[in-house]
DNA sequence: AAAACAAAGGCAATCGGTTGCGTAAATTAT
DNA sequence: ATAATTTACGCAACCGATTGCCTTTGTTTT
């Protein structure tokens, strides 16, 4: 048996259906006001009757536009990213728009490589968190080039104009550390990311500059530099910090699975938490909240980054830009305090 | 200032640059045979010096096929449809594919509308995993019918004949029991989702089953059916079933959500696990080996699957169909043994 | 040397909407 | 009643790549 495709009904259908032309057609779907009331109804019903679905890859040719949103993130399967990914999609669906995804797995060519992919197919609007080899953003200079707005997210780069939406970092880690200390620890540990990583970088400011407010001296054993902050990193490292002469008695991780394998590393060797070791992470991922005890965070509001980078993207057509100001979203973080860190009463 | 749009160069620009048709340069592009080598060598060169850029939209419109697939799934921002999601991406897009995605927020109306908007943007393929409320299929007909392939993945529906690409649930509902039973167990609770959703209701009845076959009486009081499985159901069940006159002595759960949860609330009564309640969930989640004890699960292999799945759709067009023949991957599940279920050394 | 064939490109239609411009008829203004 | 508008719709070009078919020139066959 051979596959037997239904005929797809066009305008032209319609047109010949009712002898209009296919303009009054096309104009009477989009109720053009051009077009005649009854004739407008007569259309729509038709269209409806035959089954009529247009296809948006003409109209987007036409256009030279189409209604896809690109998101170009690391990898999609972490809390924090698809959160965002969720609430870009809501937010884009809700206006008419279809969200295309594309991870580049932190490498540096597949994000080049992802960046011309959605390019070629005519994205309106591009949210983006970079990778971790990212080092130069010229990849996005294309959209910018052709007024494609490109919204850089959580991860963004630091020699390239254009939107962002963002967490304030540097006050995330200045309040997380000053937490710490709050709750009576003295000698914090940091767990930095990548430093070429803004997000990271900043974060590691906030706690030095928190330190240094509060009369402490940073001291740079305790500032432990990682690369990806995964749960072996996070581990090892944990270990090695316990057993100093001088151990810490708290730690600031830029993430949360860090975090939590520092708690269960800790437990492992019998350091009690928190009363020996005061732990607070970032991101507020849903680990958090199980891992025993419960995972002090700072809050890291995914889903709304989501939401206002396809805000700015929609925004866009109806905006006139100034040259060499970018516009940037900060948004709120607020200290998730659970038992990890509750040393006070 | 305004905007500047940079002229986008296309065949034509390179046709008239070097005085060849439009036509040979679409087949040079493509390394089409009919074209001579060197002129290929040639227009391949202008077109990057030029920095021609395809327009997949002009390729799809005339194709009639674009090279987009396209997901429907209930929530992103969980972790195995996020995994399974990756799990596409990256098989789709090293075979030059862009993905579109979708979620319906497991609302049926949603889920329907979606359907539309991917059929319109014409995907090539769909990959299909149903919200919690679809309790039938029809929506997907349309892609049927224009030949377009749908492959259901997990929570797939029973009506309607297409590729799918599932675990074996029953099998798993049956080997996460007997384990429970070989760990000493015999008052075995099982948290069911929606029965409508034929993954939860095979799992439960490979439960069922496995009692019966170790000469267990299924106690209707022990098979809790919930709505959601989220964090909060599983709370509220595991404390009615810890305060019966005769609690269970192991659960078994269709999710990690509540199972944990149930562990959480088991730790909060008193009830030592695994050694008063042993308990398993479905999944294995990361908050699995976070939770204390460590929660048993079912393997899920998220990922490979949506990399199967797209396999599927990238095959479809060298395929001739049988009609009434649905063609089923099957992937294997592990049943993960962790602290939770471990009584016997 | 005539016939047959292969190689290299061009012509023009096509995919399905969209839209600037034009026009005939109907309505309003003067 | 004539001019000025407005209403309602059609014409045809256009977006950019693709492809069946045709032509020209060059090469091989007998």
């Amino acid at each position: 048996m051979s596959k037997k495709k239904n005929k797809v009904v066009t305008i032209y259908d319609i047109a010949n259906e009712l002898n209009y032309s296919p303009s009054t057609i096309s104009r009477a779907l989009k109720n053009h006001k051009s077009i005649g009331k009854d004739t407008t109804k007569q259309i729509q019903e038709t269209a409806k009757k035959l089954g009529y679905r247009p296809n948006s890859l003409a109209a987007s040719l036409r256009n030279n536009r189409s209604n896809n949103i690109g998101i170009l993130i690391a990898r999609i399967n972490r809390p924090f990213i698809s959160s965002l990914i969720s609430g870009v999609e809501n937010s884009a669906r809700a206006a008419g728009y279809n969200v295309l995804i594309s991870q580049s797995d932190d490498n540096y060519k597949n994000e080049v490589a992802n960046a011309k992919a959605l390019y070629d197919s005519r994205v309106c609007g591009i949210v983006a968190s970079l990778s971790m080899e990212t080092k130069n953003a010229d990849h996005f200079k294309q959209f910018l080039e052709q007024d494609i707005p490109v919204v850089f997210v959580d991860r963004v780069p630091s020699d390239l104009n254009s939107y962002r939406v963002i967490i304030d970092n540097y006050s995330a880690g200045y309040k997380a550390t000053e937490h710490l200390i709050q709750q009576g620890c003295s000698r914090i540990a940091h767990f930095a990311g990548a430093q070429h990583l803004n997000i990271y970088k900043l974060r590691k400011n906030g706690y030095i500059d928190a330190l240094k407010a509060h009369g402490i001296t940073p001291d740079k054993e305790l500032l432990i530099y990682m690369n990806t902050m995964s749960f072996e990193e996070g581990q090892e490292a944990t270990s090695k910090l316990l057993n100093m002469k001088n151990p810490p008695d708290a730690i600031f991780s830029s993430n949360d699975t860090a975090a939590v394998s520092a708690i269960m590393q800790a437990k492992k060797q019998g350091v009690k938490i928190p009363e020996e070791l005061a732990v607070i992470g970032f991101n507020d991922d849903p680990i958090a909240s199980i891992v025993e005890p419960a995972l002090s965070s700072i809050s890291h509001p995914a889903m709304k980054m989501g939401e206002l980078s396809t805000k700015r993207i929609l925004e866009h057509a109806d905006k006139k830009i100034e040259q060499g100001v970018s516009e940037i979203t900060v948004l709120d973080t607020e200290v998730i305090v659970r038992a990890s860190s509750l040393r006070k009463k």
